[in-house]
DNA sequence: ATGGGGGCCGTACTATGGTACGGAGTCAAG
DNA sequence: CTTGACTCCGTACCATAGTACGGCCCCCAT
């Protein structure tokens, strides 16, 4: 695939220009020379496969639970190969998307109660505050 | 157990007394009446076991993915009793939870591979950048 | 009766992750 | 050689979910 401009690259990540604009400015993503206009100012600027990888790299790291600051670390980390922070900070978000998914596995679990408690016809208890009783938050 | 201040309910809750006032400013709890105080403005507002249940809803609820906003909605249900609207919004989350739970267990594979991956030794790959080939994402 | 710890209230500020806008420049097709 | 779509850049604005602050008031223990 040639290289693109911007909106291709937004394109290919899932995202809108503004937001890799936004990457950019966060130091997520690198910004390209502009390569010499025949104009005052200079060019468009192209974007590459690697830079596409990298966007993607940070839709999914973003998924993983990542805050944009730790995923520049992350993103630092690739370059200077200091494994054992790599490693740390890997070990970390395993840890908390353990508990994470344990506990929208309870509270699905709840809201599958309440769904069937609360049938269609109308009566029986439909008790929505009482839904999450047995469910104990943790984070934020 | 007695009716308790706000900070009570705060604690009760696992909350600031900010986020309290913050939760009625939205209309997620009510406010209780002032009593008819000594001075001129009334006395200290308490709140009872009702407000300290109510708190932990929209706690447990927000840990279900669901926002501010519709957890409003929840609670007005609860007093309208409409059992259709309650349990489309419990199915929708149901359904949104099941994405999510798929989702951050992918997340999780990876970074258990890049973990491992990227040893303690300082030979052999450390990809960070390419830890989440795989992991589609779908969020936000 | 007084002093200090809360409570009450309005308003302002924060962090995170974008999204929008306006004006100027660039580029390619017709 | 113009038109229109897109780029570039700076700056401003947005939503969500709080968090902080300051002035005043209240209440209870000492």
């Amino acid at each position: 695939m040639a290289d693109v401009t911007i909106a291709g690259l937004a394109r290919e990540g899932g995202v809108g220009v503004e937001t890799v604009r936004y990457y950019q400015r966060r130091g997520l993503l690198e910004t390209p020379e502009r390569p010499e206009g025949s104009g005052t100012s200079g060019g468009i600027r192209r974007y590459t496969a690697e830079d596409v990888r990298r966007l993607r790299f940070i839709r999914s790291a973003q998924a993983a639970g990542f805050t944009l600051e730790q995923i520049g670390e992350l993103v630092a980390l690739d370059a200077t190969d200091d494994r054992a922070r790599a490693r740390q900070l890997a070990n970390e978000r395993i840890a908390a998307l353990d508990l994470k998914i344990q506990e929208l596995k309870r509270v699905r679990a709840s809201l599958h109660r309440l769904a069937s408690e609360c049938g269609s016809a109308n009566h029986g208890p439909c008790p929505i505050l009482q839904a999450f009783e047995a469910a104990t938050s943790a984070d934020r």
